[in-house]
DNA sequence: TATAATTAATAAATATTATTTATAGGTGTT
DNA sequence: AACACCTATAAATAATATTTATTAATTATA
């Protein structure tokens, strides 16, 4: 058997065209029929159904069952490509969400200078979401990740560097009175991270359980502009705790029997890159961060 | 590229010899030079380590990180050839462990009868662990399966048909003073399934956590012929409700507070196995068993 | 230490396999 | 009925894999 038969295969059942699968991949149409034939005579099996017109073509069972396999094994195939791409170029692609790493870059950097790993990491800054997706593709080899649930994945190992919690952050220029409640909050601004992060989905449960409405003034997709606004007092905000630890200027506001999710800072990889050994070493410096 | 390169690197890396890999395959041994060579200039980087005499070759890192993608691609492609063959014979290799098909079967007969799937299902009997193996290496499409707790491969789905408890059973000849005292138990004879089964594993956990040291005098992978022994009042026995259910001269030993796993009766299949019709009708019919 | 035995690499020849060119035979559309 | 569009087939050609024959390197052993 042969990968471009599969390619070809893949093609064909999404195109439903010899003609087009030939022009998408630049060779004669034969070629085509006859990669077909190659596979239906390797399994013995119709593989798919021809009435010889436009836009008729369908997969038969056994062929639906092939193009299963074979997206995993093509799936597979490039996972190879990423991996000794990065083995090649001992160059790691490493997700780094801003957050997350803003608050643990500093706790390692002087462990990854000294291992001469500075230097082989190359950093790839997104948010959380898209950082998982394109750990499943291969195209990043590893990636900090902050999220309130851990991966599912079975292709992905994960190690949890930190629980964090989610607060409720103001200026400290913004006096309250105290015991804060609930309902105080639909009196404030509220400065909010955008779409793109989890922030958005923890603080629309956190508002559907509680049956607060918030006034929502701004919202955007960098951090540190908001904890400045924050800072500025034009309003109060919802984001993990990872942000402020260490940041002066900005007060918690303590609400009691405020039941939240956690935010999980995540270290994931694919668990079939674990053969290389500068890869190895960046897991373990980054599982074993110091308390500080 | 190329699978049969890919199976040459494969042995290559196993035997770590060129020429009894050349042996192996029945090539010559430039074959398998070329097919490395072939590999190594694809991806651009060295795969072994040749030091040109005698069990010196080993991977490179990147070889390592080749050789588990290799494995999973061979592994898919085994797959195919099971899938496909399956589908080609309309034959579908239906797992079936002892105890939950007698009690599983009769209700769904009529219903496979009437649907003409009989003549297709190619029964093999084995024991639940044996089964799952052989459904995780894709020799068997489908299989029920007896276990104390879910299948965790995510390559498998399952059905949850029937959720069982163990009991203790004795024969209604044997007569007890009532109420039963776990305590009682050192007392008596006990004939079990052998380590073939769950049944072991969930007996070991039972008499440890309740600190029972039972005198077992007969071990068998039969248990009908278990059953029968036990209503000859030979002894008693632990087994799984599945097995007595409708099944005279028993009685079950009601022990209070006893705490022990469930039993699922389980229909388990690989999830890439999904678009054969076939074998979805089939599925169709156990997980929806009629409760009889 | 010379020599035989074993291993892998290379070059050139050969065998095998994939692809193209040219063409024929369907099927729906106008 | 003529046309446009599709897939299949045969034969020729191109590309690729494998073999044969040989060399170079390394170890075992006499």
């Amino acid at each position: 058997m042969n990968f471009k038969d599969l390619r070809y295969f893949q093609k064909l059942s999404e195109k439903k065209s010899f003609s087009e699968t030939a022009k998408f991949f630049q060779v004669s149409q034969p070629t085509i029929t006859y990669a077909l034939k190659r596979l239906e005579s390797e399994y013995g099996v119709m593989l798919v159904e021809r009435k010889s017109y436009a836009n008729s073509l369908q997969l038969t069972p056994a062929g639906t069952q092939l193009q299963q396999h074979i997206q995993r094994i093509l799936h597979e195939d490039q996972l190879i490509s990423h991996d000794l791409r990065r083995i090649k170029s001992r160059q790691i692609k490493v997700g780094l969400p801003p957050i997350i790493t803003n608050y643990l870059f500093p706790k390692v950097f002087s462990t990854l200078r000294r291992e001469k790993l500075l230097s082989t990491i190359e950093p790839i800054v997104n948010g959380s979401h898209k950082l998982e997706q394109l750990l499943q593709t291969g195209q990043l080899d590893i990636s900090l990740l902050g999220s309130t649930s851990l991966p599912q994945d079975p292709n992905l190992s994960y190690q949890i560097i930190r629980a964090h919690q989610f607060k409720l952050i103001a200026s400290i220029d913004h006096h309250f009175k105290m015991p804060l409640n609930i309902t105080d909050l639909a009196q404030e601004d509220f400065i909010l991270l955008d779409e793109q992060s989890v922030h958005q989905q923890v603080f629309q449960y956190f508002t559907q359980k509680y049956q607060v409405v918030p006034n929502v003034i701004y919202q955007t997709s960098e951090y540190r502009l908001l904890l400045d606004l924050v800072k500025q007092n034009q309003g109060i905000s919802f984001i993990t705790e990872t942000a402020i630890l260490g940041e002066g200027g900005i007060q918690q506001l303590p609400i009691p029997n405020l039941q939240l999710p956690p935010f999980y800072l995540l270290l994931v990889y694919r668990n079939s890159s674990l053969p290389d050994p500068q890869l190895q070493k960046l897991i373990d410096i980054f599982s074993t961060i110091p308390f500080l």
